[in-house]
DNA sequence: CACTTGTTGTTATTGTTATAACAACATTTA
DNA sequence: TAAATGTTGTTATAACAATAACAACAAGTG
């Protein structure tokens, strides 16, 4: 039987983000492995109560993701997945569009832009939020990148961001190790830095990254999880990072 | 300012689907109005209890929409809409997309498949849900396509789909009126039909949909809301609306 | 036939969780 | 000192989850 354990919480997850809830995902997918089940019969397969399948089925109902018989007992099928999970998403993502026509339509009258705002340093948490804010500013980039970190915080679509970004930028990278193919478009120094060493059995890591020498992230933190990004556009941050980058792309050349 | 009440509560509607609560979508909201604003300054822009203020900003921080200075007082700082919401619904896709996968694959695997299924009739509510169940039925027709009801019920959106679908496939329409220009590769005819009438204000309207003679769509119910649809392969069922059809298009004629 | 048995669909009730709303407090800043 | 800030804890509310109880009905059994 298809489904193991660990893949169906997964998929119970990811039918949440779509707007299920856990009754609803188990229902939906019972109702996949067994066509045109009696309520009872999805009860068994999905283990939700008898009595609360009733209510599950009717919203799911709604959603478009099941059929309802008129016999008696009623019978239930599912909505093909390619279809059903194709409707959701469809209309989040006409969500989606709205909220951005709106938003951006708010955004651009904001008010109290200048406040010094640029002198700020900003944080954010999370190396995944970090990794796409950084691949972010990576496509932003409009003349020159600099990088400073271990290998091990690049990720294989961070690389190709780099090597499409790397046609139109001067980018340079000073790293501890290059595994893989050598990139095109980028300059690699090797050298073994000071940087990322262990504190209980956590490889503590660090990186600087800066764009158009005017834009810099600094990130730190525990590899896995609760790293931290500060960016900022200060003059002086900025600076400071510049210089500490020119120090080491000195000493890496030696 | 920007932002009518009507359409700030609808964009709420809108974030909430893409995983935001209230108080995240307007926390976000007052974020991209006042750029660098404060807790409190956020607080007397979205109306959100201050107290509360603070919780909604770490899980915004979370789902990379919002920045956060190292200042005193700690200022915030809004993503840009389009990459904001843009990152929001990548995540969303990617797992739609997962979801789709795993259940595709439950879903050829699935038993119980010939139980008399195809004799079944299978309810669906709702306009928008019918909408969209006739438009997939439209584009999987293969040969013919059969349409008997009044023509407030088609949307521009379906009659697209039905010219597109008239390119492979013979489709002919009996209509009470027909607004806007005549449609390419569809055959019209119109006829005021005693389908349709009036109770309690409402007008409760019918319709019948043949696809390849082997599928049929009957909806009826108020115009509005709390539209009904019987969608059935059954041979009794396609049998008499095909005759039903027959009869209509004779009478059409004349 | 009366009677059990089992199933179905519905409703009511309780528990649980996440969000919302508020009050209170210690801390900082002017 | 007065005002603003950041944090904590408590209570309310709504949605969902889980269980129990019930009426209606069909099928089988003495």
């Amino acid at each position: 039987m298809a489904g193991s354990q660990d893949e169906l919480s997964n998929i119970a997850e990811s039918l949440k983000s779509l707007g299920l809830t856990k009754y609803e995902a188990l229902v939906y997918i019972a109702l996949l492995k067994v066509a045109g089940a009696t309520a009872t019969e999805i009860h068994q397969v999905s283990g939700v109560p008898r009595a609360s399948v009733y209510p599950v089925l009717d919203r799911l109902n709604q959603k478009n993701l099941v059929y309802v018989s008129n016999t008696s007992p009623k019978r239930f099928d599912a909505m093909p997945p390619d279809e059903g999970i194709g409707n959701l998403l469809a209309s989040i993502e006409d969500s989606a569009q709205e909220a951005k026509a709106v938003l951006s339509d708010i955004f651009r009258q904001r008010i109290g832009v200048e406040r010094g705002t640029q002198e700020l340093i900003w944080s954010s948490y999370g190396q995944d939020n970090i990794h796409i804010r950084i691949s972010e500013l990576i496509r932003q980039a409009k003349q020159s990148i600099r990088i400073f970190c271990n290998m091990h915080f690049f990720t294989s679509a961070m690389i190709e961001t780099l090597e499409t970004a790397g046609e139109s930028v001067t980018i340079e990278i000073i790293v501890d190790q290059w595994t893989g193919a050598a990139p095109k478009n980028i300059k690699i120094l090797i050298k073994k830095a000071p940087i990322g060493h262990e504190i209980d059995n956590k490889t503590i890591t660090g990186g600087v990254f800066l764009f158009d020498c005017k834009r810099v992230m600094v990130i730190m933190g525990p590899q896995d999880d609760g790293l931290t990004g500060l960016y900022s556009e200060s003059d002086g941050f900025v600076r400071f990072f510049s210089s500490y980058w020119r120090f080491f792309k000195d000493w890496a050349r030696k």
